[in-house]
DNA sequence: TAGCAAGTACGATAAACGTCGTATAATCGT
DNA sequence: ACGATTATACGACGTTTATCGTACTTGCTA
């Protein structure tokens, strides 16, 4: 059964910017998103969040659903990666001022 | 009683990234941010916004709250204009960038 | 094949959000 | 002094959010 192939992704032209900034907004996922962004691709586990596994999974389905990053399953895990491309199509330069401004209020 | 004389607003270091994506996630708030850039200093009511006034009262609280914007007294109005330069010292290019992603969205 | 490890699904819950309506305050004109 | 205008305050409301715990599924591996 590789139903878990099919994990729903919104397309570049169905990205929606308030859905993008919600995504972001939350310190958890921002994290995340910082996290993959300097690191490539991770699986869920490996970004020692301070939450528990279904909040985790909660997270990731909202990035995932924002088109924010996208998963795709290996074995009995889910390899997460930045949709840096499809960002920067529809929202050029969104993501690395985002990222910026948040390097920058980590080192204040 | 000038008391409206004191509406509290966050200093410039103590703006939050969080806050100010989470202020610029609702597309009422976005919209009157995008307003605000296009056209320098508006009073509430002169957005055409298709909510009541009370929510606008709500809008604009949590979008100066953010430290998004600056609200002044001026009568029995409120003139709003946009943060500028702090967010731009807070967190260079972030504000351009979604007011850029805002525009091509409408555009599409 | 039996167990383990990584995630998901689902239900619960408390808090925050966006909206409204009504009531109130502050200021300007007349 | 009065009314009109602009906006806030407060309470209510239904929805969404972020969180958890428990139960389940899936695939690797010993």
């Amino acid at each position: 059964m590789l139903a878990a192939e099919r994990i729903p992704h919104p397309t570049r032209e169905e990205l929606e910017l308030g859905a993008v900034l919600h995504a972001l907004s939350d310190p958890v996922r921002l994290r995340i998103v910082a996290t993959l962004a300097a690191d490539g691709t991770r699986t869920c586990g490996s970004f020692g969040l301070p939450v528990t596994k279904s909040t985790c999974t909660y997270h990731f389905r909202v990035l995932r659903e924002a088109g924010v990053i996208s998963q795709r399953p290996e074995g009995t895990t889910r390899v997460n990666s930045l949709r840096r491309d499809d960002l920067e199509a529809r929202f050029p330069g969104l993501l690395d001022k985002v990222l910026d401004a948040a390097s920058a209020e980590a080192a204040a």
